[in-house]
DNA sequence: AAAGACCACAACCGCAGTCGC
DNA sequence: GGCGACTGCGGTTGTGGTCTT
């Protein structure tokens, strides 16, 4: 037995929707409003399916919709949402104006998902535990439900996720409590070679790092997530106006995104069920681990107190 | 100029959450 | 509490336009 289809389907059209059938369907809305989608093709005199009508209206006829291309602004906040939300598309919309989840769920597809998979890499012998930490505190999804909710519920819940978000895009900057062997063992490059070397070239970095984070929510004093693998081998390649980062790691879904400001500075990402761990820097001045863990900001969502109890890099330039 | 490949985006489909009966 | 109706969401497919050979 199969499912009751949404609605009945003999004799509905399918495909793409006619200018006559766009202005019937926002005639219809403008003077009866939203919902009622199954009843609405009837009433309207349409002959599409309700959902087919609710699609048409959210995605491509509503009054508030921003029309143009994807900013760069815009894709700044898509990568930073999708690294801790990951594909909850109408929530990540949410935060975009006159943006669609279908719309920025395509340009994920079509543009953001192929460039990060570019700079993804894996390591096949990994076994290590995937925490997905900035996750563990965020609100279950919500789906469905009949007729609408009250505009308290959802000013509440659109407040209560701004909020996360804003955290998410700015969280503050712990203190770092670097060891004095930071570069142990490995040659620094002179301050004449820092200064003379331009950006561009190849930069080979590994470092690694361990974050503690106090968790009650596990019942644990202590949780000790181990970063070592995610950033054994961190590889800046410079172009003229951005840097790209790609990482080596055991974790099975590290992510590495790049996101590029007008200041010219540059932000690597580390993504994925890994927490996610961001760093800014300059552009103007050469990369380097100290410029990377001084800029060291991370999400580790609400009900984690994070805070580094050891820090420990080796660091190594190769100067092509 | 034609054919095939590729890409972007619109639209469809099925699942799942919520509500009213 | 169970069930059906309704709706929102995310994955997937289809289609038209553009680019490449």
């Amino acid at each position: 037995m199969g499912r009751r289809p949404c609605c009945e389907k003999v004799g509905l059209k399918k495909g793409r929707w006619t200018a006559e059938e766009d202005d019937r369907l926002k005639k219809y809305i403008l003077a009866n409003g939203e919902g009622s989608w199954r009843s609405l093709p009837k009433n309207a005199g349409l002959l599409r399916c309700g959902k087919s009508c609710r699609l048409r209206w959210i995605n491509y006829l509503r009054a508030d919709l921003k029309r143009g291309n994807i900013t760069t602004e815009e894709e700044d906040v898509i990568i930073k949402l999708h690294a801790s939300l990951g594909n909850r598309w109408s929530l990540i919309a949410s935060h975009l104006p006159g943006r669609t989840d279908n719309e920025i769920k395509n340009y994920w597809n079509s543009h953001l998902s192929r460039q990060i998979q570019t700079f993804r890499r894996r390591n096949d012998d990994g076994d290590s535990v995937i925490v997905d930490v900035a996750r563990l505190s965020l609100p279950p999804r919500r789906k469905g439900g009949r007729g609408r909710r009250r505009k308290e519920e959802v000013e509440a819940e659109v407040e209560a996720e701004g909020e996360a978000a804003r955290e998410i895009l700015s969280p503050p900057t712990p203190e770092l409590e670097r060891e004095s062997t930071v570069c142990g063992g490995v040659d620094d490059p002179t301050e004449e070679e820092i200064i003379n070397k331009p950006p561009e070239g190849r930069h080979d970095v590994g470092g690694s790092l361990t974050l503690n984070y106090n968790n009650d929510v596990f019942g644990e004093d202590d949780m000790s997530l181990d970063l070592d693998e995610l950033l054994t081998n961190v590889e800046m390649e410079w172009d003229d106006d951005y840097a790209i980062g790609t990482c080596e790691s055991n974790t099975a879904d590290a992510s590495v995104a790049r996101a590029v400001s007008d200041a010219g500075a540059a932000e690597l990402d580390v993504g994925g069920d890994c927490s996610s761990i961001s760093s800014s820097f300059s552009l103007d001045s050469p990369w380097n681990w100290e410029s990377f863990a001084g800029g060291l900001e991370w999400d580790a969502g609400e009900d984690f107190a994070a805070t580094v109890a050891e820090s420990d890099a080796v660091i190594s330039w190769l100067f092509s």
